[in-house]
DNA sequence: AACCAGGACGTGA
DNA sequence: TCACGTCATGGT
């Protein structure tokens, strides 16, 4: 009977071949090119396109985090000077921040929004990331701490510690329901291991996809456009 | 001048 | 579980 109850699950799995996932990541690739995600502000630009060899140390990795964090609901352009400024205050660092004025922190990550929930988001998260002495944290001791959710999770896994995890958005669902792939209703997680049932178990690609998506949106998919025009719909 | 960005949490049904 | 309100700045 356990044999049944299994053997059921993997017939479900194998209903979620699609290989429209990769064709249209290699479409993706073709329209935009290489991304260079995730933005560091050490580099050049930020972006680091074709250059997976990133983050480099562990003062860039914290950046990631922090930069994921800010980026809730947030245009990347207003975190990018919230981690300027925290940056020229020499504060962009989990003790720094946690022994910090909070007015000051505030203050720095303002431009970002939310400024409240964030500054508390960023303790928590600081506190947590020392804890883990350089150690690789796991999904569910992320999703532990107030304030990280699976998107957020998985965009630290995949670009801070170059851990295979598909990074699921507003952007994903919106193109993916557009074309009609995968159901607006389905959870996060579903739509995630749908990604990743019909990807190749390539690191570069699960950080590219991602980016490719949010760049593909940001052409074809804003209020006015609403993925009408989107070069997708030929697959 | 509204509308929305690379979400997550708290609440009530 | 889930639908909805809340959090907040800055660009278009």
């Amino acid at each position: 009977m356990a044999w049944f109850i299994l053997g059921y699950s993997f017939f479900w799995y194998e209903n979620l071949n699609d290989h429209r996932i990769l064709l249209i990541y290699k479409k993706l690739f073709k329209l935009h090119g290489p991304q260079g995600w995730w933005p560091l502000s050490s580099i050049q630009n930020n972006y680091h396109s074709a250059d997976y060899n990133y983050p480099k140390n562990n003062q860039q990795i914290f950046e990631i985090c922090v930069g994921a964090i800010l980026t809730q609901n947030t245009n990347w352009h207003n975190v990018e000077k919230a981690i300027q400024n925290l940056k020229i205050q020499n504060l962009l660092g989990p003790k720094k921040i946690l022994k910090s004025n909070k007015k000051i922190i505030l203050e720095m990550i303002k431009p970002s929004g939310y400024f409240n929930q964030k500054y508390k988001k960023l303790i928590y998260f600081s506190d947590e990331y020392l804890s883990w002495k350089g150690n690789i944290p796991s999904r569910s001791i992320l999703l532990d701490i107030w304030g990280i959710g699976p998107e957020t999770a998985d965009s630290i896994l995949l670009y801070a510690y170059k851990k295979r995890h598909f990074v699921i958005d507003s952007y994903t669902k919106k193109i993916f329901s557009n074309l009609q792939i995968i159901d607006k209703k389905k959870s996060y997680d579903d739509v995630q291991k749908y990604f990743e049932y019909n990807l190749p178990r390539d690191i570069n690609i699960y950080q590219e996809y991602h980016a490719l998506i949010v760049a593909h949106a940001k052409c074809y998919y804003s209020r006015f456009v609403a993925g009408k025009s989107c070069p997708l719909q030929s697959i």
